[in-house]
DNA sequence: TTGACATAGATTGTTAACAATCGTGAACTG
DNA sequence: CAGTTCACGATTGTTAACAATCTATGTCAA
């Protein structure tokens, strides 16, 4: 949990295979012993979705490519793509380092979750026999079960990945690929500005809007996630840690 | 303009090269012979823009690097972020096509554009003072002009991104992002379903939502670009020429 | 001791040759 | 003649060696 005192080359190896410790065993069409790019891909993805992935942590290719056992190419695809969805910050001749947002991304973030979120849940809310239900509930499902055993990286994923099945409920490949770029971002933010017990906050707020949603509230669910975003925003401390883009904190810390 | 008869190899060379002839001069820190990456991506979303580069077209990688004097690494990498911006389509073992969108991807892009464009006017005109308001009357001045002179390309393009301008206009980046890769997809479509007048409507609504944001009326902004989306939606002919994903019609074209 | 400078190591960027796959067309067979 | 098979050319995917860049260490002089 304490990212702020980064080491300059931390030993993230074990972090990311165990994060495949239950590898998700359904869209896996291809057995084959090795990995594509997608599947790095989404390692990363959710190594940072669980917080376990600090900013500014750099990701060398050498042992990226040691750890999925892959040529450097399929790194530097993975890579790319990370750096294009914006999980990466990819400097030339330099390296990839985790993205680190700054003060400003993070209010951007939170104003185009403001702007998208409240009608998209209206929207669900006005017509919940249309949409993908069964999606939702089982979430909440998982989340309760990963907040009973106490898993905390479960917990943080899950929380954050509550917004992204929102979207994905609505069935638009637009907006769930919107979404999850905006719930990456702010599991970032929350790691990096949140307070330490801010960080999974959002006990029952997320049964109470699935509930809005699934009896038809829709000005309910609307203000129901407004109060939830607000709650997220307002448990940040934005003056906490404001890091500068270079790597100068990273040693210092 | 005819697309839909579409030519197993078309000589697109000349369109991308072309669509250079009056480069952005700003914004341009390297001005090295060596175009990276950017610039290649850049091109050909331009091209996709202006509805020069049909859908299905092949991009071949030998082509494209002789095109744009480069080595295969620049292209490929190119064509990786293309593809993770939705705009082409990467197969594997048999090349990069311009993306295709189908029927219910066209639903999905005006029902994400339903969702996030109403709300993102009402916001720009509750405060207009805060906003870019220059980059977007400049833009009309541009789009009048080329309409002026009658240039086809240039009209289209320009009626495309006076949205994503509106997304930069609030100047949140992820809300631009989001803009323009449906404003992107948005073109696609109106080239493969599109009447042949209807590729560029909207000839003062442009003017009139501008005007509306610029004078602080909220409801009379969202209100106009709600029916602008109509108009363009309805404009659409989605049974025109329904083409399967594969390459098939292509060929019998 | 401190600073600049130079060199060595490590890391990333690039290139070119090689391997694998796909599409096409000719040849073959029923 | 229709359909299948096979082989060739073209295109994409991969690898490994090479080049360029950056970081860090160590030396030397002030």
């Amino acid at each position: 949990m304490q990212w702020h005192t980064s080491q300059p080359e931390p030993t993230w190896k074990d972090q990311i295979v165990t994060a495949n410790s239950r590898a998700n065993n359904q869209d896996q069409r291809d057995i084959s012993s090795e990995p594509d790019e997608n599947v790095i891909v989404e390692r990363i993805y959710k190594a940072v979705m669980e917080q376990r992935l600090a900013p500014k942590t750099k990701l060398s290719e050498a042992r990226l490519c040691e750890t999925f056992g892959v040529g450097r190419m399929r790194v530097r695809r993975a890579l790319l793509l990370l750096s294009s969805q914006g999980i990466i910050d990819l400097q030339s001749n330099r390296g990839a380092y985790v993205a680190c947002p700054d003060k400003a991304e993070a209010n951007d973030v939170f104003a185009a979750r403001m702007l998208i979120e409240p009608p998209l849940v209206r929207q669900l809310a006005q017509d919940p026999s249309r949409i993908n239900l069964a999606l939702l509930t089982d979430h909440i499902t998982l989340e309760d079960e990963a907040r009973a055993q106490n898993e905390r990286t479960e917990i943080i994923r899950l929380s954050g990945e509550f917004h992204t099945k929102l979207a994905q409920a609505s069935g638009n490949k637009f907006i769930t690929r919107m979404m999850r770029e905006l719930v990456t971002r702010t599991s970032l933010i929350v790691g990096l500005f949140g307070s330490s017990e801010s960080t999974s906050c959002a006990e029952d707020e997320h049964t109470n809007i699935l509930l809005a949603i699934q009896t038809g509230k829709p000005d309910q669910a609307e203000h129901l996630l407004i109060s939830h975003l607000n709650h997220i925003q307002n448990g940040l401390d934005m003056d906490a840690l404001q890091q500068p883009q270079d790597d100068l904190a990273a040693i210092l810390g």
